[in-house]
RNA sequence: UGGGCCGUGGUGCAAUUGGUAGCACGUCUGACUCUGGAUCAGAAGGUUCAAGGUUCGAGUCCUUGCGGCCCAGCCA
């Protein structure tokens, strides 16, 4: 069990709580998830998902007003988004572990309330129809240093405003041929100011409310009014729209409706990993990954599909906090918290991914016993389970050296090992192909120790894990490493991008490796430790024939560790 | 060179709002162990971006620099 269940607090946090003090709301405190329905949602959206969800829990009993997160999709760019995101959306918010009840609200669905309030700015001479192309209103904006210039409709009497947009929602104009922009100020220093396009003429067909519309909102048109109509109070979102906050103030001061407080938090960057939609969809749509839930992807269903359970997220959510600053999270933090779920509730089961063949000579030959074997250290009440034990086994690959180096511990000639749950035994004898290649191993073991424990007290240095040869079930198993092979994928010289920096080696494919019986059927999805090797996931690839296993994460391995630092001595 | 936001060990976060820098990850030791896992104990690592100033006292306040991120989509 985690020592600290309690979520400690952070400048958001404060803010509200601050605000149920003063009762600034009236009691209440309403959050909101609003994604864009464009591509599949990744860990970065799991902070936001458990920063929006989480105030609304933490809240709960605080809030006499009351306190609710929304699910609201920022649907308002029909020729990005489609249905199949908005269904992944919702499951991979439940699968995290939130609940949005009744609160399921799509912008799209807003957009009569809109058209009226656009009018209402017309009509009040805060908005103009604009006869300006893209490029040309790009020349009229200025640049950074310089102010705009005013468009040449920019003073349009509301009549003709009125009658023109009218038209524009009508149809009778061709895409991008004119646009709805907010009469502001061309020459503010923030270019958001800058009478910004409300309406864009755009002919697509909206995966949610299909071909009523043949005008679109813009995004900073659609966001602040959408919270304002849901009596948001905390309107949570990143940095990079801490510019756009006195366009939304603009509008709702404009309107003179319900205006909520927008708070903006740094959003999450993990290290050998890319975190935008946009990179995600190109490795996606370029075939660099398998699809949006490769297992080597940041997505939920990515990670999903991995073995990372929701717990582990939820956690590394919680640790790593949030605040105004740019930061890269490093992703040995995620992993920690992912084993630090996995060891307290994984199954432990053994499997051998690189199989040697192992004879135990003085083993009667075709007898085959059960040993009880352990399911979780961890959890006392997970039980034990039978495993097979017979003359031929199966034991890693790495877990013998002819010759082996200083601070291996494992089987050599002449050296006597434990094998988990079974016998010790001995290596007597090697035997190599024509290439000088270990093929098998010749063992005695000593029947005294059965279960692995030897009556006289000796002790060996290391338990191996194994499985009996003619029992084990032959598995499919994929590892993977980063997706990455730098830290700083963006990190590129110039003419390159952060492609360059994939990692060509991020997936292999062990065809053939094998898993105790006890495996057999094992339901996609569902989560084992392979002792001494890591935790593994049962792909949904598995078929009744063969199953297929992902490996989540590595255990802490020392020896890889202690091997590496002597590889690199001269 | 306009505006906005932000700088605390390698990394991520704290510091009772002015009281003498703490936690986690990572790294390195050691103990224990039927997973070289887990667990436990310990160590190394910070002139709090810099320089001035206010103060008995500054990571917290002031000034000036420096550095980073964001903004010139009819994307979100």
């Amino acid at each position: 069990m985690s020592d600290d269940n309690r979520q400690a607090s952070d400048f958001v946090r404060d803010i509200v709580a601050e605000d149920l003090r003063t009762n600034k709301w009236d009691g209440r405190v309403i959050t909101r998830f609003p994604p864009e329905p464009n591509g599949y949602l990744h860990i970065g959206h799991a902070k936001s998902i458990c920063l929006n969800f989480g105030i609304a829990e933490e809240f709960r009993d605080k809030a006499p007003g009351g306190a609710q997160c929304h699910l609201r999709y920022d649907d308002t760019n029909p020729t990005k988004e489609e249905q199949e995101y908005i269904d992944s959306i919702k499951a991979d918010v439940r699968w995290l572990g939130f609940d949005w009840g009744e609160h399921e609200y799509y912008a799209s669905e807003y957009f009569d309330q809109l058209y009226e309030w656009a009018v209402q700015l017309i009509q009040a001479g805060k908005a103009y129809v604009c006869d300006l192309d893209g490029d040309q209103v790009r020349e009229h904006r200025g640049t950074l240093t310089q102010p705009g210039k005013d468009s040449p409709y920019r003073n349009r009497s509301v009549k003709e405003n009125l009658d023109l947009f009218e038209r524009m929602r009508a149809g009778e104009f061709p895409d991008g041929s004119r646009t709805l922009r907010a009469r502001i100020d061309m020459a503010s220093p923030n270019l958001n100011m800058r009478d910004p396009v409300m309406y864009r003429i755009m002919r697509a067909v909206h995966p949610h409310v299909g071909d009523k519309w043949c005008i679109y909102p813009t995004y900073d048109w659609t966001h602040g009014q959408s919270d304002s109509i849901e009596r948001i109070t905390h309107s949570i979102c990143t940095l990079e729209f801490e510019n756009h906050r006195p366009l939304y103030d603009w509008f709702c001061d404009a309107l003179g409706i319900y205006h909520p407080q927008q708070i903006e938090f740094a959003r999450l960057n993990l290290t050998y990993t890319v975190m935008s939609k946009r990179k995600l969809l190109e490795l996606v749509k370029g075939g660099h990954v398998r699809g949006w839930d490769d297992p080597r992807m940041p997505t939920l269903c990515g990670l999903r599909r991995r073995g990372y359970s929701p717990e582990a997220i939820r956690n590394f959510c919680k640790v790593i906090g949030v605040n105004k600053y740019e930061s890269t999270i490093d992703i040995a933090l995620l992993e920690h918290c992912l084993r630090e779920h996995l060891n307290r509730t994984s199954p432990r089961v053994m499997a051998v991914l690189r199989p040697l063949k192992v004879i135990i000579d003085n083993y009667p030959e075709g007898q085959t016993e059960m040993l009880e074997a352990i399911n979780n250290p961890e959890d006392p009440s997970a039980g034990t389970r039978q495993v097979p034990f017979s003359r031929v086994l199966y034991i890693e690959q790495d877990d013998f050296r002819e010759d082996p180096p200083r601070k291996f511990f494992r089987l050599a000639p002449g050296r006597e090992v434990r094998l988990r749950y079974a016998y010790y035994i001995t290596c007597t004898s090697v035997v190599k192909d024509e290439a000088g290649n270990v093929t098998e191993l010749h063992c005695t073991y000593d029947p005294a120790t059965r279960g692995g424990d030897s009556p006289d007290g000796r002790k060996v240095k290391v338990t191996l894990h194994w499985v009996a040869a003619d029992q084990a079930l032959p598995v499919e198993v994929r590892l993977y490493d980063n997706l990455f092979t730098v830290p700083d994928p963006d990190d590129v010289p110039p003419g390159m991008d952060y492609k360059n920096n994939l990692n060509l080696n991020s997936l292999e494919v062990v065809p053939q490796a094998w898993v105790e019986p006890s495996l057999k059927g094992a339901a996609p999805l569902s989560r084992y430790q392979f002792e001494r090797l890591g935790y593994f996931c049962v792909d949904p690839d598995s078929t009744p024939e063969k199953t297929v296993f992902n490996r989540t994460v590595t255990l802490k391995d020392s020896w890889a560790k202690i091997e590496k630092s002597q590889s690199q001595l001269p």
